[in-house]
DNA sequence: TCTTATACTTCATCTGTCGTAGTAATTTTA
DNA sequence: TAAAATTACTACGACAGATGAAGTATAAGA
C-alpha cells in the first residue's frame, strides 16, 4: 500500500528500531516491518538490503553470522550504541517533520 | 532545521497545499514555507523550481506570466482540477504514512 | 521430486535534491 | 547617486536512495 517516496528518509530509522528490539536479519526484519504495519508497507528486499549496508558502514549496526544449522548462511545484525544515539536524533526529527508537515497539510484542511 | 530526506515525498504537496490557497510564485512560495514553518523548513530554490516544472508536467498546476509593472517577469502557479485530487491524495497517504512510521518509531519508545 | 519458502547479492536505471553559478531587474541604504 | 541587498528566476552536473530484474543457493513441505 504504502510505498517509496513517503517512506524514503525512514527506512534507515525503521530498521534501527526493530534492531532496538533484538538482534536481527534481512529477512525476518522484512516480515515484521510487513506484520507491524498490517501489511500497509512492504520494504523492497534490494531497499532492506542497501540499508543495512549503509547502516554499518555508518556504524550505527554490527554483523555477525550465524547459520541455524549451517549451509544456509544468516548475517545477524545488531545496534550499536552510536546507533541509538542515532535513532533517537531521528526519532526527534521525526517529531518535528509531522509538526511541520502537519502545519501544511492537515491542519490546513477537513 | 529539517531538511531533504525527511521532507522528499513532501515537497510537492506542500507547494499544492499553498497554492490552494491562491495562486503565487517561486519566491512567495519559498516564503511562505519558511514562515509558516517558523523557520523549521527552508525549501531549496532548485528544489521548488523543479517541484513546479514537474507538476505542471502532470498537469497538477498551470502557469501564466504576470509581471507587476513590467520587466521583472514572475510566473504565476495555479492549482488545477486535477491537482486537487492529487492533493487530497497525497493528504490521505501522509495520514497513513504517520500511522505506520508511528507504530515504530514513537509508540514503541518514550 | 517438485514446489515453495528462506536468505541473500549484483547491477543498471531513475528520480528528486543539492551545490554552484549565473542573469537581471528593482528596491534599499549609505 | 552609487553600491548593496533583495527579488525572481534558470542551467547544469553530481549524488544518494529506491527500484526492477535477475540470479544463487539451501531447506522444508507436499
Amino acid at each position: 500500500m504504502l510505498s517509496s517516496d513517503t517512506m524514503r528518509g525512514y527506512n534507515d530509522t525503521i530498521i534501527l528500531s526493530l534492531l532496538l528490539e533484538e538482534p536481527s536479519y534481512g529477512y525476518e526484519i522484512a516480515k515484521r516491518i510487513k506484520e507491524r504495519s498490517n501489511n500497509k508497507y512492504v520494504m523492497k528486499e534490494t531497499t532492506l538490503y542497501s540499508a543495512f549496508t549503509r547502516l554499518e558502514k555508518h556504524d550505527y549496526i554490527c554483523s555477525f553470522q550465524q547459520g541455524k544449522t549451517m549451509g544456509r548462511r544468516r548475517t545477524y545484525y545488531e545496534i550499536t550504541a552510536k546507533g541509538r544515539n542515532y535513532f533517537d536524533q531521528k526519532h526527534q526529527e521525526w517529531l518535528l517533520t509531522q509538526e511541520v508537515v502537519n502545519q501544511f497539510i492537515t491542519d490546513n484542511r477537513l
